[in-house]
DNA sequence: TTGACAATTGAACAGTTATTCAACTATAAT
DNA sequence: ATTATAGTTGAATAACTGTTCAATTGTCAA
């Protein structure tokens, strides 16, 4: 009760699994830095965006054509897809070329689509 | 304009990425639900859950006070996680005994914190 | 320098969602 | 039977988030 308050409703029922699990997880800030960017690939519109920029780099334009939705939206979720460093961009001239940052994502990706299909 | 209403306000500029870009994206339906999957995994409460039990078969109460939440709030996660279908679980008696149900939500999750720690 | 267009930005709105609370079920023990 | 505990459930609340809208920046062309 002392540092951290106790908010659970109930008492320890198996203190041996309890102690192992504590001991084998990842510590908490690992896990909220996961859960973050699993997050940024749990919109539909942002996992588009990446599966599109999978196949080519894009600028905002024709991404926004692509899914049929206004270059403000595309470009408030490219602004999340770069704070999460999943994208890149360069500019040329009024154009801004779109592409992903590196194959980690890629991977990811892949990996998702076929635990998706198998079923 | 005739079938699928138009709401980007742009033109394309260009038309050979973007034919490109569509003839190797993947469906709509499978993005729909590799989002929906990715979702899952995007809270840290839910994302906990599934690292607990990536280490041990636990119980709703067990869960409860490693999280430090109340056994109602676990059990509403956990009952997401049943339906994405990335935990199984067996009745002793009045404990409920969680776990995960397949390897492939484990390599994802591995894959994902390797990704993480790469910073 | 003026107009046009690609892109960004902030505020507001609407829809979603995690947690809380209270009530409930089911099993076990006295 | 009664009591206690593990777990579930539905409704309500509060916080979050994706899209829209309007305004703005920056670059190019006339």
């Amino acid at each position: 009760m002392s540092k951290d308050e106790i908010f659970c409703d109930c008492e320890v029922i198996h203190a041996d699994v309890l102690e192992e699990v504590k001991t084998r997880m990842p510590i908490e800030e690992d896990l909220y830095d996961l859960s973050d960017f699993f997050k940024v690939l749990g919109d539909s519109t942002r996992l588009k965006i990446i599966s599109a920029l999978d196949a080519h780099e894009m600028c905002v334009c024709d991404i926004a054509v692509l899914l049929n939705m206004t270059k403000s939206a595309i470009s408030h979720q490219l602004r999340y897809l770069k704070q999460a460093d999943l994208v890149k961009f360069r500019k040329e001239g009024k154009v801004v070329f779109y592409s992903l940052k590196d194959d980690h994502v890629k991977d990811i990706f892949e990996i998702g689509m076929e635990h998706i299909k198998e079923k």
